[in-house]
DNA sequence: TTTTGAGTTGTTCGA
DNA sequence: GTCGAACAACTCAAA
C-alpha cells in the first residue's frame, strides 16, 4: 500500500485537477494536505477577506474530500516542517502539487524540495497551457502580448477529453489529526459564495445558450453598471475552477456562437484568459517586476506620493464619481469591475502623480481575486511601466470615461448614494452643477459629496512632463 | 544581420 | 453631434 500527499495550494478542486490525479495513478491512499503558511498571512499584500474566502473555499473542499472517504488534513506552520511531520505520520512517499510560479511560491517550493526525504512532483495545472508551451522560438519569454497571445493560440484547441475528471473515491487515512478551519464570516460579508460548485455554476450560466452573456462580452465587458462579465476571477485565483476547464468553455462557445459578433464576443473572453497567463510567465520569467517596474527607468519618475490624496483615494472621497463609485465598490465587496479597475488605477497613478506601487498594495490587501501576477500586470499597464508598448498619451479622463461606460449614472448611484439624486447630465462631474441644483439634488458639493481633489486637465499635464523628464 | 510592421482597453482638437 | 487625424519615439518579434 503506497500513501501520496496531495499538497494543495491555489488548486482547491476536484475536477481537472492534474496535481490530484498524478497523486492518484501513483499511491493508492492519498492525503489531501493544506498547510496554512503564517508567512503568506503576515505579508504587506495579504488580506483578510481572500484569507476568508481561501478557507470557505477549503471547508468546501472538505466537505467533497469526505463524500469520496478521505479527509482533508489541515495544518498551520511551515511548509516544509509540517510536510515533513505528515509523511512520517502517513507513511506517504511523495508528494504532489501544483506548480505555482510566483517567486514566493518558486522559492518555497524549491526548499520544501530539498528539506524532503521523499520526492516533490510538480503539475500543471494553475495555466490552460503549459508554461514553457508560449515561448518564442529561442527559448526566451515573450515580453509583447499580442505575439505571445499568437502563440499561445496555435496549439491545439481544447478538447472535453482534455479534463480530467473529478475522482470517485478518494481514499485515504482518516484518522490523522487536522487543524480547524476559521469559522466563516458572516454571508453579508461575502459577496463570492466559495467552492468548486458555485464557480462551475458560474462558468456554466455564462456560456450556456445562444444568448448567453459571453456572446455579449464584447460590448457590455465594459460596463461596470451591467453583469456583463463571469466574475469568475475569485474562483480562478484558487483554483476552485481549472484554467482549462474556461478556455475549454470558451473554445467551446467560438464553436456554437450564432454569428460572427457572438464568436468574437467569445473570442475576446479567451482572450482575458490569455492576459492571465501572460502575466503569470512574466512574474516568472521577470521577478524583478515584484520590487519595480518593468521597464526600470520608470522607477525614476518623480511621484509626488501625497499620504492626504492617497487616503481619500482609498476611502471613495476624490471627488471624482466614478473614481469613488469604484473604490467603495472595492471596500465593500473585495471586488471591482475591470473598466472601472482602470479608471481608478489610472487616477492615482496619472491624477494623483502616486506611485503605481501604493494602489498595487492597496488592490492586494482589498481584492477576493488578488493575484501577484495579474496585479501587478494590470497597475504596471495602467501606470505604462509595463510590458505594453504605452502611448504617453494614454491618460484616462475620469469625467469623460464615467460618460462612456456608466452612461446613466447607475454604478455611480449604487455606490455613491450621496450623488442618488443627482441629474445624470451632471452625475459624472457635479461640481459643475449650479447651485441651486446642488440644493435640490441635496447635494452640496464640498460639503455632502468632496469638490475634486485636483483638476484633470492640470494633473494630466503633470504626469506627461513628469514622464517626459524620465525619457529624456 | 537588417529591415519592417506593429503595439488591449485614450483624448483632444478641428473640420 | 460626429468623425478622423494627431499625439513621440521606441522596442519587440519575426521575416
Amino acid at each position: 500500500m503506497s500513501v501520496a500527499i496531495w499538497w494543495i495550494r491555489r488548486d482547491l478542486r476536484l475536477t481537472d485537477n492534474q496535481a490530484l490525479a498524478t497523486a492518484l495513478a501513483h499511491g493508492s491512499q492519498i492525503v489531501p494536505a493544506f498547510i496554512v503558511d503564517p508567512q503568506l498571512l503576515a505579508s504587506p499584500y495579504g488580506s483578510d477577506r481572500r484569507a476568508a474566502f481561501l478557507f470557505g473555499g477549503l471547508r468546501a473542499l472538505a466537505a467533497a474530500i469526505a463524500e469520496r472517504g478521505g479527509k482533508l488534513i489541515v495544518r498551520h506552520g511551515e511548509p516544509a516542517t509540517q510536510l515533513a511531520t505528515l509523511c512520517r505520520e502517513s507513511g506517504a512517499s511523495a508528494v504532489y502539487a501544483e506548480r505555482d510560479y510566483s517567486p514566493y511560491a518558486t522559492a518555497r517550493d524549491t526548499s520544501v524540495a530539498a528539506a524532503l526525504s521523499v520526492p516533490l512532483h510538480l503539475t500543471d495545472g494553475l495555466t490552460a497551457r503549459p508554461m514553457m508551451a508560449a515561448l518564442k522560438d529561442d527559448g526566451t519569454p515573450y515580453t509583447v502580448y499580442t505575439p505571445y497571445s499568437r502563440r499561445w493560440r496555435q496549439q491545439v484547441p481544447l478538447q472535453r477529453s482534455d479534463i480530467l475528471p473529478a475522482p470517485e473515491q478518494l481514499p485515504g487515512p482518516t484518522s490523522m489529526a487536522s487543524d480547524d478551519l476559521p469559522e466563516p464570516g458572516a454571508p453579508s460579508e461575502l459577496s463570492f459564495v466559495p467552492g468548486e460548485g458555485e464557480a462551475k455554476q458560474r462558468l456554466a450560466a455564462f456560456v450556456a445558450g445562444t444568448d448567453a452573456p459571453i456572446y455579449g462580452y464584447a460590448n457590455y465587458r465594459n460596463r461596470p453598471d451591467l453583469a456583463g462579465t463571469a466574475q469568475l476571477s475569485p474562483y480562478l485565483r484558487f483554483g476552485m475552477i481549472s484554467a482549462r476547464l474556461a478556455a475549454l468553455a470558451a473554445y467551446t462557445a467560438i464553436e456554437r456562437a450564432p454569428d460572427a459578433d457572438s464568436r468574437q464576443s467569445a473570442d475576446t473572453w479567451l482572450a482575458e484568459l490569455i492576459w492571465r497567463e501572460f502575466y503569470i510567465s512574466i512574474l516568472h520569467h521577470f521577478p524583478h517586476v515584484r520590487r519595480g517596474s518593468f521597464r526600470p527607468e520608470y522607477d525614476a519618475v518623480a511621484w509626488q506620493n501625497d499620504e492626504a490624496h492617497f487616503a481619500a483615494w482609498c476611502a471613495g472621497q476624490t471627488g471624482y464619481p466614478i473614481v469613488d463609485a469604484a473604490m467603495r465598490q472595492l471596500a465593500a465587496t473585495g471586488w471591482m469591475h475591470n473598466r472601472a479597475r482602470m479608471v481608478a488605477a489610472s487616477f492615482l497613478v496619472k491624477d494623483l502623480l502616486i506611485n503605481w506601487r501604493w494602489g498595487e498594495r492597496w488592490f492586494m490587501r482589498q481584492l477576493i481575486d488578488g493575484d501577484p501576477a495579474a496585479n501587478n500586470g494590470g497597475w504596471q499597464w495602467t501606470a505604462g511601466t509595463g510590458t505594453d508598448a504605452a502611448p504617453y498619451f494614454r491618460v484616462f479622463n475620469p469625467v469623460t470615461q464615467g460618460q462612456k461606460f456608466d452612461p446613466d449614472g447607475a454604478y455611480v448611484r449604487r455606490w455613491v448614494p450621496e450623488l442618488q439624486r443627482v441629474p445624470t447630465k451632471y452625475l459624472h462631474e457635479p461640481w459643475t452643477m449650479p447651485r441651486s441644483e446642488q440644493t435640490r439634488a441635496g447635494c452640496i458639493i464640498g460639503s455632502t459629496y468632496p469638490a475634486p481633489i485636483v483638476d484633470h486637465a492640470v494633473a494630466r499635464e503633470r504626469i506627461l512632463a513628469a514622464y517626459a523628464a524620465v525619457k529624456a
